[in-house]
DNA sequence: AATGTACTCAACCGCGTAAAA
DNA sequence: TTTTTACGCGGTTGAGTACAT
């Protein structure tokens, strides 16, 4: 596995761009498109390394990034995204069209993290203080059963009739009370799926729900453990998935 | 006004991986 | 099949700014 020259090491220009240099990008760009960032640098007349032309284009000089404040339903739509994906940052930046994932990672560690901190919500779940009322562990094994309930469904009806399955890439889901949260809205998800039995598509998304950590799930201490490594799938089924899982909240 | 502290965000770094050689 | 290249991602850094003392 290779890696691209650090520009340090070639004797690069570093550091904040000035508006010059800002220029000859974007007349670049609008010439030629993005791409081929190996050779930008050099026909663009940049001193600069790939990586950061990449950087300089795609969070700051590209023509449809969004500026200004996060509005009040951009907020609301990061943290819920937050709470399915964790910190996946581009996929979370890829449905606030016009936001970078950077500015939103920068969002969520400057604004977000602190605000959700001391949030009333964990105190009524129990689930980060690592104390948890007889109403939340009650809940925990409900959501687990229905959950393990749905698997057993979902495996009989695995692929019957020979339709492609996307075979996902693990995700872990972390301790947190949006962890606590995934299991409720999987949950629901799969029930969601489940009934439309005369759509086979959605039964290959249900199909990917039937990869959770059966021991974990039942761990009384649920969030401590990957409530599940659910699987990411092909681009347009996890589009559609992510949809269910923000409608079921 | 001077200094210290906290915050923001653009930029950098290192890693993983798909594609090309 | 193996190695190299190029790209994209998430974590981290640090300069600039705002605010508090």
């Amino acid at each position: 596995m290779g890696r691209a020259p650090c520009c340090s090491k070639v004797g690069l220009q570093r550091g904040a761009w000035t508006p010059r240099e800002d220029e000859l990008l974007i007349k670049y760009m609008q010439c030629h498109g993005e791409g081929q960032w190996k050779s930008v640098s050099q026909k663009a007349g940049l001193l600069r390394c790939p990586k950061s032309c990449r950087l300089r284009w795609m969070n700051y000089l590209r023509p449809d990034i969004k500026r200004g404040n996060i509005s009040p339903e951009e907020e609301d739509l990061i943290i819920r995204l937050h709470a399915l994906l964790g910190n996946r940052w581009s996929l979370i930046a890829g449905r606030l069209p016009g936001r970078t994932d950077n500015e939103i990672k920068n969002y969520w560690n400057s604004h977000l993290s602190k605000k959700l901190k001391g949030q009333e919500f964990t105190k009524q779940n129990g689930l980060l203080s690592g104390r948890k009322t007889d109403q939340t562990k009650t809940t925990i094994k409900r959501t687990t059963r229905q959950i393990k309930k749905n698997i057993d469904v979902v495996k009989g009806m695995e692929d019957p009739t020979g339709t492609k399955i996307y075979v996902p890439k693990p995700t872990r889901f972390i301790r947190s009370h949006e962890g606590s949260r995934n299991s409720v809205n999987i949950n629901e998800a799969a029930l969601k799926l489940k009934g439309s039995k005369s759509n086979n598509n959605s039964m290959q998304y249900v199909n990917t729900l039937g990869v959770f950590q059966d021991d974990d799930l039942l761990d009384d201490d649920l969030g401590t453990n990957d409530l599940a490594s659910f699987h990411d799938l092909h681009e347009k089924s996890f589009q559609e998935y992510l949809e269910v899982l923000l409608n079921s909240e």
